[in-house]
DNA sequence: ATGATAACAGTTTTT
DNA sequence: CTGTTATCAT
């Protein structure tokens, strides 16, 4: 839904209030056809609506299903009014998807439920009520590469990535720039507290409002004005929330917010796919859920529809090796299937030589290139895997990487539009003052700032409004006319927008040259075609809400990330975090080693890394492959490695094929043991899925699991 | 103002 | 080995 939609679906609440149930007899039947297409576990979680319950979805368990068709069960059987209901996600394309398919559940006559994410409604929220904290509602949302800006121009020394990281946890534990002041003890974070507090004047001043913004400042007004708080509560009466593992203490809080006049709270999530820690995200939230919320149903869905059997115990035995979750075993709905194998290379162009290899094998048995991808820990591994899979001439589709607004010559035309709808934005006004060139360079664009903040006035009021003169003694003559222009154009500009928007495009493009001033730079093709894909978008926003304005449709893609991955006749590779939710028949994951996958370093948890693993893993329909290095070169150096401790945890050994096989121990190996040390294996016999030796330590005979020792 | 070089750091990134 | 940023001549 878009944030016109969404306004307007706001305003309509107010007026029309409920809407009627829709005929009884007609939703009955059909709830009861998708009854029947749920197991036990779906539809108990589906008719708990009172009170906070937490559905535990395990990797492929239907969860989408099961959230769209309690939404339906809400609306068509129990005959909750859709505007008493809130369901949120964290991306855009979540939303999506589950929005299409609520929409093919719920009785047409429903008006569409409020289902979007955290941050957009926090957006919707602040249009509404910003002005009790005595700001306008024309405010603008910047993105995380504006607010570095803005920082690096606040501090000079401090590395600014880290001081936007910084400023984001105070602002997600609701610590305000004084109290990050008092509490700070190192000199260089009282040095962070001071530029956070010039970083959150500098947003007042220019009316902007960030990412974390947009949950806070909600989150303070529900917190400050007790009425707002009790009206907005009993508005939404039953609140969903997906991916609950990745919220953060702040959003936590925010639903406690949103729930305290109810509790029907209902969250679906997964402890054992919590791979956001390192930015913010607590899995306590779904660890201690019902601690938080007392009295709480819990649901496990662990009926797995994706996946073999095979594939299955891999990511079961691994995960078990996890003290930090509540515990969940999938259950396997297909049968055995292939067994998981395990590639070893020498080095990383063998092992993408291989992986191609394979790839180029399922390709021409007939499989679909996009039933097909690669997954790997870092980004920088996809160098060697593009190299292997290009020699072997397979087409592939890399996910992830840069996204579209954040193209450079994306953000120039952004910029452009935020000027033309508040040519009081500085900020995005310094980014094209110069684009094209205009004769400006760093000192002028600093002087014209600062002789502009010296009359109290924004960049481009002062400019246009000093004589040619007075202008001349800030900058050369020739820019001056330049300027002159450049000023006129927007403010043509800025008439067109209002009065005839569907021109808009096309003079812009005539006006500015945008396109011809990218000729002649490198990736000139693809950067055209990214404006050409803009415009295209801002085309298509137009004709779906005719009605809607530029300030609009900025606000609204600053929220979204490039969504759709086209379908092609390639395969897809990215990282393991970029492959969360999707799902694929024949998978790899290479960089199996000890160093890559766990990755080690400061901050990093051995048992998130092991939660890694385990997306990776459960991605896979029908087939696995893990490849794992002798030696990769990485920073310009080459490193021996290891292979994964997660290999072995799995239940594979080199070779892979546990299962019916061979086991890679046989009598008189040595092994070691975490706690016993060295011993020597006197028998190897079955328990379960896995390998049970016989380890002697010095006269110490115990059974214990293959897995729990490591070769010697 | 602009382009060329040196110095440097280097996971994962839903909004 | 990369890509990004700071600094220095032109």
């Amino acid at each position: 839904m878009n944030l016109a939609s969404c306004c307007h679906f706001f305003h309509t609440l107010v007026k029309i209030g409920y809407n009627k149930t829709s005929n009884a007899m007609k939703a009955r039947s059909d709830m009861d056809k998708i009854f029947d297409s749920l197991n036990d576990a779906q539809r108990s979680a589906v008719e708990t609506i009172d009170g906070p319950l937490l559905i535990l979805a395990g990797a492929g368990s239907g969860k989408t299903k099961t959230i769209t068709s309690r939404l339906a069960y809400l609306l068509d059987s129990v005959g909750v009014p859709s505007s008493q209901t809130l369901t949120l996600t964290f991306t855009n394309k979540a939303a999506k998807e589950m929005r299409e398919r609520a929409m093919g559940l719920i009785s047409q006559n429903s008006y569409p439920p409020l289902l979007c994410t955290f941050h957009k409604f926090g957006l919707l929220f602040l249009k509404f009520h910003i002005h009790l904290l005595g700001r306008s509602n024309t405010f603008v949302v910047i993105d995380s590469d504006d607010k570095k800006k803005i920082l690096k121009k606040i501090n000079a020394d401090l590395p600014t990535a880290l001081v936007a990281s910084e400023i984001s946890r105070y602002k997600n534990s609701l610590i305000d720039p004084k109290e990050a002041y008092a509490q700070a003890e190192l000199t260089n974070y009282k040095h962070i507290a001071k530029i956070y507090e010039e970083y959150q004047a500098y947003l007042l001043d220019n009316n902007l409002v960030d990412f974390d913004d947009l949950l806070c400042l909600t989150y303070k007004l529900l917190d400050e004005n007790d009425e707002l708080c009790t009206q907005t509560s009993e508005k939404y009466r039953y609140i969903m929330i997906d991916e609950y593992q990745d919220t953060n203490e702040l959003q936590l809080r925010l639903l406690q917010k949103l729930c305290s006049t109810h509790n029907n709270l209902c969250v679906v999530g997964d402890d054992d796919q919590s791979i956001y820690g390192w930015r913010g995200a607590h899995v306590r939230n779904i660890l201690e859920f019902d601690q938080d919320f007392p009295n709480t149903t819990i649901v496990k869905l662990e009926h797995n529809y994706r996946s073999t059997q095979a594939i299955l115990t891999v990511a079961n035995s691994l995960i078990e090796h996890n003290r930090s979750r509540l515990g969940k075993t999938l259950i396997a709905t297909k049968p055995s299937g292939e067994d998981v194998k395990v590639l070893s290379a020498h080095d990383e162009t063998e092992e993408s030589q291989k992986v191609a290899k394979e790839i180029r094998r399922l390709l021409d048995s007939g499989v679909r290139a996009n039933e097909i991808a690669v997954l790997y820990r870092i980004n920088a591994l996809s160098r060697s895997l593009e190299e292997g899979l290009n020699r072997a001439g397979v087409a592939y589709k890399l996910v992830g990487g840069l996204r579209f607004y954040d193209r450079a010559e994306v953000k120039d035309l952004i910029s452009y539009l935020r000027v033309i709808t508040n040519v009081h934005d500085n900020f995005s006004l310094k980014r094209i003052i110069n684009k094209p060139k205009r004769g400006l360079g760093k000192a002028t664009i600093e002087k014209l700032e600062l002789s502009a903040m010296a009359a109290s006035k924004s960049m481009f009021e002062f400019i246009d409004t000093l004589s040619d003169g007075e202008l001349e003694s800030l900058a050369r003559k020739k820019s001056v006319s330049e300027l002159r222009s450049f000023i006129r154009e927007i403010v043509e500009l800025r008439d067109i927008a209002e009065e005839a928007i569907y021109q808009f495009i096309d003079q812009l493009e005539n006006r500015f040259k945008i396109k011809e001033t990218l000729k002649g730079l490198p990736d000139e093709a693809d950067k055209i075609s990214n404006v050409d894909e803009f415009y295209g978008l801002f085309r298509d926003y137009i004709k779906q809400n005719p009605e809607a304005s530029v300030a609009e449709f900025l606000n609204d893609i600053t929220l979204q990330s490039d969504q759709d991955q086209v379908e092609g006749e390639s395969i897809y590779i990215m990282s393991i975090h970029a492959s969360k939710g999707l799902e694929f028949e024949h998978l790899f994951v290479i960089g199996m080693e000890e160093g890559f996958l766990p990755l080690i370093g400061d901050g990093s948890d051995l048992e998130e890394e092991r939660r890694l693993g385990y997306v990776a893993f459960t991605r896979a329909k029908s087939n696995l492959t893990l490849s794992s290095v002798n030696s990769r070169f990485y920073k310009g150096r080459r490193t021996e490695l290891q292979k994964s401790r997660f290999i072995n945890e799995a239940g594979l050994c080199e070779g892979s094929l546990i299962l019916e096989k061979n086991t890679a121990y046989k009598k008189g190996d040595l092994v070691r043991h975490k706690i016993f040390g060295a011993g020597r294996v006197e028998g190897v016999s079955k328990s379960g899925r896995e390998f049970k030796l016989l380890i002697n330590f010095g006269g110490n005979k115990r059974d214990i699991l293959a897995s729990f020792v490591e070769k010697l």
